[in-house]
DNA sequence: TAGTTATGCAGTAATATTTTCCAATTGAAT
DNA sequence: ATTCAATTGGAAAATATTACTGCATAACTA
């Protein structure tokens, strides 16, 4: 829970971006480009010291602004160069069925993303790999034996022209 | 450029994953996970003292298997909930119109991926937006500005059911 | 094969930096 | 003037960084 202005904010009543100032949100640009910073040196950017920088980091990450920090790995260079989309229809709509599912994908470490959509398709997939064999024996042993698949549409990236890990801010 | 038994490893022959021991995929696991984590608790992890995992890291760093580290940060919290899948064919496919299209994609702040795929479609694009509004705006003023869009097909992102964003390693 | 040398890694210790916390001060709003 | 929140500055603890020592293993030589 979190005050400001006289109201409470929290879980259920999340503080707004609105109520982000300025520093706050320069503060976010910073730490999503180069989580390493020290507190010193964005306390430099900002015209700050370092306390109230160093309390406005810990505030952003109480409140879920910012959810954990990683390392970004180079995917080629561990072995994992291929990415498929992966576009699934279900054959029936029931709830259960969904449900189980989204549950099995949870399971698949292939997944690095999975979106329930609008429109034709129901999923989409961002499948990561070592190679496109591995593909092959995704679909085979483990995409075509969850319950419930109607059709299944594979594309492949032949290049990543982009990939941006934050988001814009302000 | 590295040196392993005696072989010289750079840019243009990276050292393979297979050369990275039991150690070192440890560490790029837990680092992808939490780059917060302390050399002493990631020693404690790997039975070693601080020097070693200090120097692997360094090494791991500087061969590029960690590219960066970031905070993530919770898109909802911070104004831009919307995900939008946007699958773009060119009208014609000579190098010139590709590139710069790959290029003015650069530039626009809500596309946050930009894939060349194989297959009837040239690119997909994922859109991170304020509103759906915002995303008429984007089609309407940035997008099919592009020279050489053909066709565009946008489908919307009901629920993010997984959204990983590490490797599995090893 | 045995002895010698070289190399890279593990561990230790000393130092520099950063993180973390706290009390006091400033500044703005009522 | 009073109150509340944010900032400052500083002190203590933890961590990162560097330099150095010793150990094990691989490579080399006779």
């Amino acid at each position: 829970m979190y005050v400001w202005n006289g109201k409470f904010f929290g879980a259920l009543n999340p503080l707004p971006v609105e109520h982000l100032d300025e520093l706050d949100l320069t503060l976010l640009r910073l730490l999503q480009q180069d989580a390493k910073m020290t507190t010193k040196e964005l306390a430099a950017e900002l015209n700050l010291t370092i306390s109230p920088v160093y309390e406005r980091i810990r505030r952003l990450e109480n409140l879920g602004y910012i959810r954990q920090y990683v390392a970004v790995l180079d995917k080629t260079l561990i072995g994992r160069p291929i990415t498929v989309i992966c576009q699934v229809s279900m054959r029936y709509h029931n709830e259960e069925f969904i449900e189980k599912f989204e549950q099995k994908i949870q399971e698949l470490d292939e997944v690095q993303e999975c979106y329930h959509m609008a429109g034709q398709v129901d999923f989409l997939l961002k499948i990561n790999l070592k190679s496109l064999e591995d593909y092959h024996d995704f679909v085979k042993y483990k995409l075509s034996k969850l319950d419930n698949i109607g059709t299944l549409n594979s594309t492949f990236v032949l290049k990543e022209i982009k990939h941006t890990l934050g988001y814009p801010i302000g």
